[in-house]
DNA sequence: CGATTAATTGATACTTCTCAAATCCTGTGG
DNA sequence: CCACAGGATTTGAGAAGTATCAATTAATCG
């Protein structure tokens, strides 16, 4: 793999884990990290495999996901600029938990598990931004579970085209900045990928969204909202 | 609220997250804590609120909760000797995302947010330690949504009725060491409580379980491992 | 021993899945 | 640039899985 230019910059982005580091942790850890970068589609971690590192990525977007039965694929969120890759399991000791593939060209650091643990021990500040992360992430995780075990394929369609609106952004055109097949679409809400197709065409029916190919587009969040319960 | 007398002994508990901590740090916890009980049937931490501390479950049992659409609870999971509660929020400076309902008796200790936050910063291998521990909940979540997302009814239910064995264990009799309503189970595998009734008494006639009245017990796992497509 | 709550059963309606077939895209090689 | 192969999307029809509602029986608690 290339160690691309932009990489050199990827400790100080500005909503980077490592971010709040100071200058010396992050001189030592731009020694200690690797740059590397994964095409569309290519795995970056895979389930069950012991993790021997993590990633942070600098830039592109991830899917981190679980194989369930027949092979079907459920994914449990996204990762993007800034986050990392890998730390559940390393942190817990545990085997990779949740596949991770790269939805578009992505490019990340990779920090070896003997420099991680460094940087954790070195600096207290930085161990709590780890637990207070791993516990927003639990939060997240507790909401997935109620919409999915107590809302219908509507409502969690709504919600997780609002999840995508709010994690990846609108391109110029207002169209979601992710490209997702219909599967993967149903991947994330649990259904199948009928059920997705029909749900987005009712949903354009309604005018809540609209959509050319596989671009979609959020034109009334609110009524989204409505859609999946969300009273925020 | 009294103090229990055994409740001087429960930082010392074999199994508890402060286990490990060095005597000074036990002592210290010891004078800073306060200890409480909790009726069966009340509320120790309520979604919403924001917490001012941290329980840590010397005996009972308590499950964790939120409310979905309808009022209608969904257990996340169970919390018992040992473990904390109201731990997430507090670390992530977020309102609570799930209730705590003791589901019999329980004490505990209440160690308020200054004096938890106190221990975590002189004591980073404590610190290490939840963040390991919430890795691991974080991976027990993912296992969550995937069976929510892509296993039936059925499945569920005999993955949700491993988990209770392997939670609270047998009693003498060989029943689940834990008392659920129909409806809580229904909670917990995310379905109504007629289907929970039904697929029970399903499961009993192909004899892979027996009940009487309420009481459960496991009498095949390896039989409802095959049904929950469980592996290992 | 009531009175209340929980558990059970049956009938029916609704949601969602599955399978099959048709159409639409997209990237590629000629 | 065009045609084509292969995958993705869409639509329809029917089956399966679950939920809901109502009525009955059982268990529990003061």
């Amino acid at each position: 793999m290339e160690t691309p230019h932009h990489c050199q910059m990827c400790l100080s982005h500005q909503k980077s884990t490592f971010s709040d580091l100071s200058n010396d942790a992050k001189d030592e850890l731009s020694r200690l990290k690797t740059c590397v970068s994964f095409r569309k589609g290519q795995v970056i971690i895979h389930e069950g495999a012991r993790p021997q590192g993590v990633y942070c990525i600098h830039r592109g977007k991830v899917k981190l996901y679980t194989m369930g039965t027949e092979g079907k694929e459920q994914i449990i969120r996204f990762i993007t600029n800034g986050e990392l890759i890998g730390y559940r399991s390393l942190l817990s000791d545990e085997a990779i938990s949740a596949s991770a593939t790269a939805l578009e060209d992505t490019f990340a650091c990779y920090i070896p598990k003997s420099s991680f643990f460094k940087v954790i021990e070195e600096n207290p500040k930085f161990s709590l931004k780890l637990l207070k992360m791993s516990c927003h992430e639990l939060g997240e995780a507790g909401k997935m579970i109620t919409s999915l075990a107590q809302k219908n394929v509507k409502e969690r369609l709504a919600e997780i085209l609002l999840i995508l609106r709010a994690t990846f952004g609108e391109d110029e055109e207002g169209y979601l900045d992710i490209s997702l097949t219909r599967e993967e679409i149903a991947n994330m809400v649990g259904t199948a990928t009928e059920s997705v197709i029909r749900l987005i065409s009712e949903l354009k029916k309604e005018g809540y969204i609209s959509s050319k190919g596989k671009r979609i587009a959020v034109s009334d969040r609110s009524a989204l909202q409505q859609i999946a319960n969300i009273f925020e």
